[in-house]
DNA sequence: CAGTGGATGCTCT
DNA sequence: GAGCATCCACTGT
């Protein structure tokens, strides 16, 4: 497996993100392909930088390359990957992955049997990779981080993203046609 | 299956 | 004090 290269964040989120479809995510040796993924820009309503900065976002506005972590629902931990160039927020948040690594690790912390739920939805995925507040702003090229290049072109798919009430229109959810470890189906 | 609501914590109004 | 880039359990078909 190949790392991604240097620069692959350093481009506008609308690039990156369908890029991301097929590339391996591992936290500590723990991960697998990512399926699912979404992008928010700073021109966007439903982006957490679109209101500019605060101390919560402020590693959006960081360099590229990058993670952005943040509380949801004040329950689960959400995981972003910076975009772009310092100082204009945008990121991609890593919806769903297909498990490849660590699966016993992932099911204890998760506490759930089923490969299918153990990554689809970006808090659970969060949980099963042990991705916390500690990560938030922590370079992706340096552990506990490691990303490796997809080996071949994927079909992917696009849609409107889940969960907004503001910018639901918008197709800036990329995912793998047909994976079965989706957080939704696309329609 | 589809729909509803509770848990939970923090940010920003 | 509202509103979340969520998940799960529970309800009623």
């Amino acid at each position: 497996m190949q790392p991604l290269p240097r620069d692959f964040f350093a481009r506008p989120v609308h690039e990156v993100a369908p890029d991301l479809v097929g590339v391996t995510l591992l936290v500590d040796g723990v991960g697998g392909a990512i399926v699912e993924v979404e992008a928010y820009d700073p021109e966007d309503p439903a982006s957490h930088g679109f209101r500019g900065r605060t101390p919560r976002n402020a590693a959006m506005f960081g360099p590229p390359g990058h993670a952005y972590v943040y509380r949801s629902y004040g329950v689960h931990w959400c995981l972003n990957l910076v975009c772009e160039e310092p100082g204009r927020a945008e990121a991609a948040l890593v919806r769903a992955l297909q498990p490849t690594h660590g699966l016993a690790r992932m099911r204890a912390r998760r506490g759930v049997e089923a490969e299918r739920a153990l990554c689809s939805g970006p808090g659970k995925l969060c949980q099963a990779l042990g991705v916390t507040r500690e990560h938030d702003g922590l370079p992706l090229d340096e552990p506990p981080f490691a990303l490796f290049a997809r080996e071949a072109l994927p079909e992917i798919v696009t849609g409107p993203r889940i969960g907004l009430t503001r910018g639901a229109e918008t197709p800036w959810r990329y995912g793998l046609a047909g994976s079965p470890f989706l957080s939704r189906p696309f329609r």
